[in-house]
DNA sequence: CTTAAAGCCGTACCTGACTACGGAAGCAAG
DNA sequence: CTTGCTTCCGTAGTCAGGTACGGCTTTAAG
């Protein structure tokens, strides 16, 4: 596999400009580019980059990314792990906040669906109420 | 109620320079300034300044909160519930998309703990595989 | 050999919601 | 009346994670 920056990104669905973005933020290595000319790729890289995405969807950040990729032998699983559980525990955080939203605006609507041409409309009074 | 900035701010929590930022995004009026001075505030004024607060807790931008404050008046219910239902599907969608992630992870630290001492860690593997 | 597409580079710009800065002017307490 | 905290203003910077630009060189195809 002999991949250009154009290939690689259309392969793993990146945009060229983020290829090069990753390997300013080292996470990606600088590709060697025979006789002055452009960066070729291997499959190696494109692993790397999928990884990236991968860990993306689950919510690691790049500088995570970083710490990440730093294990990518596999013999330090202690401390992936750690780093996975910090993010399960933002993750779930994250839920608890957004079911409370849910809810809240779940309760409102109902009482905009119940309200049927009364003068004032319960979510906007909800949201006026001087209480905390 | 007579305030100036510093005291709404301090009044509703929120930082002085935010409050002038809402000015200039329009969310909040530019108080009247007796004699060339300093803003003067009233309760409406902090009304408002909590009805943002609460708006953004419920996930709301303050694109979308110009917009709620535009019914501020509450008979334009069903304006306001169709703003609130476009978020809840939002937040709803959001809270799925972070259970699947919730799952993935707990699944891949539950094989780390089970894995004590093998050479590969199983989150490292799972985002290095080719599997999209 | 020519030409068009792709790659190169540094730098600037984008979104959203602030936050900081710095120097001038106002205001309240003593 | 002075001191010192507030407020005033416009502008610039912050964060993350890119995206865009423009002018230049390389490369691949015909």
């Amino acid at each position: 596999m002999n991949l250009t920056i154009g290939t690689l990104a259309a392969a793993t669905g990146v945009h060229v400009e983020t290829v090069r973005y990753y390997q300013r933020r080292g996470l990606l290595r600088e590709p060697p580019r025979p006789l002055g000319g452009i960066r070729r790729y291997d499959e190696h890289d494109a692993r790397r980059l999928n990884f990236i995405q991968k860990a993306k969807h689950m919510g690691f950040s790049l500088d995570e990314i970083s710490s990440l990729l730093r294990l990518e032998d596999g013999s330090h699983c202690q401390e992936a792990r750690e780093l996975g559980e910090r993010k399960l525990g933002l993750v779930r955080e994250r839920i608890a906040q957004l079911r409370k939203v849910e809810r809240a605006l779940q309760g409102l609507l109902a009482a905009c669906r119940a309200n049927a041409g009364s003068v004032s409309c319960p979510l906007i009074s909800a949201l006026l109420d001087e209480q905390p």
